[in-house]
DNA sequence: CGGCATGTTTCGCC
DNA sequence: AGGCGAAACATGCC
């Protein structure tokens, strides 16, 4: 993912379903639950959320199975993008090319597919949405708790960012990429923060000062909106080409380098980022 | 063919 | 108990 950005540029092409009808669909037994379907069919958009990477589309009116006193009217319907995952709203792809994943869009690799009423693309046999998914790590759920995941991206404070990180002597790179610590930055995101912030990847949590935390938060803050803009995670000064090739720092002109921090692969420079 | 990939979860080890 | 790293998951692409 597909990371916060690319989930919010989703998001922002789900609105046109709000106030429409789900009235099919159909799903893959290992993307959904079992019979989510029957679930929802029926039900209203009643509006889009995102948190974090989780793309949250609220229904209103969906039947129950077995209805209990004390049910909501309105269910959540979560859309988790896994690395390949990607959505097509009434036609409409807001990222056509993921990086890292498949250039083609093979309908054999869609999981998901809702119609509705009204059914506003242009070909009537086109659904209202379809997630696509070649490498099946992408996840749909009903009602999910999402109680485990942190502050959203968007919304990191210094304040909340310094109580949650408090005591942790974690790497700053896998901290970032903690969804419990802020929710919504991916492997890219992660990296292009600690470049503009000027801190190493390596750099404990605890040895962090208040200064740095603010101006991280404050790099976190100004730079996801001039990424979403532009098109979403890849298009920071870490791009995907960039990472490639490990150029001179675009900053310093240093060498940038590349290595496994984590698990993950982490590029950064080590002339300006400490 | 080998290696790598915007992610999450689980397992085992401190 | 809780934090952390490695492995597993699944599949396409270079």
């Amino acid at each position: 993912m597909p990371e916060g950005l690319e989930a919010e540029m989703w998001r922002r092409a789900c609105e046109p379903l709000v106030g429409r009808t789900i009235v099919d669909g159909w799903s893959d037994v290992r993307a959904a639950p079992p019979r989510i379907i029957d679930d929802i069919a029926g039900a209203t958009f009643a509006g889009v959320r995102r948190l974090g990477k989780v793309l949250l589309l609220d229904l209103a009116g969906a039947p129950r199975a077995e209805p209990r006193d004390g049910d909501l009217d309105v269910r959540t319907l979560g859309l988790h993008f896994g690395m390949t995952g990607r959505l097509v709203v009434d036609g409409f792809a807001p990222i056509e090319r993921l990086a890292y994943a498949s250039a083609r869009d093979d309908r054999a690799w869609d999981r998901f597919v809702l119609s509705t009423s009204p059914n506003d693309s242009r070909e009537p046999s086109t659904p209202a949405l379809r997630f696509n998914d070649p490498r099946r790590l992408g996840k749909i759920t009903l009602d999910a708790d999402l109680s485990a995941l942190g502050v959203d991206c968007f919304a990191l404070t210094a304040g909340s960012f310094a109580e949650t990180i408090r005591g942790r002597r974690r790497a700053l790179k896998p901290l970032l990429l903690d969804q419990g610590v802020v929710a919504g930055l991916g492997n890219l995101l992660a990296d292009e923060m600690l470049w503009w912030a000027g801190l190493s990847p390596h750099r404990g949590a605890d040895t962090l000062s208040p200064g740095e935390i603010e101006h991280l938060v404050t790099v976190v803050r100004s730079r996801l909106p001039v990424m979403l803009e532009r098109g979403g995670s890849t298009t920071g000064s870490l791009s995907p080409e960039v990472r490639a090739v490990c150029p001179p720092c675009s900053r310093d002109g240093a060498p940038l380098r590349r290595e496994t921090i984590g698990g993950r692969s982490a590029v950064w420079c080590p002339e300006h980022q400490h």
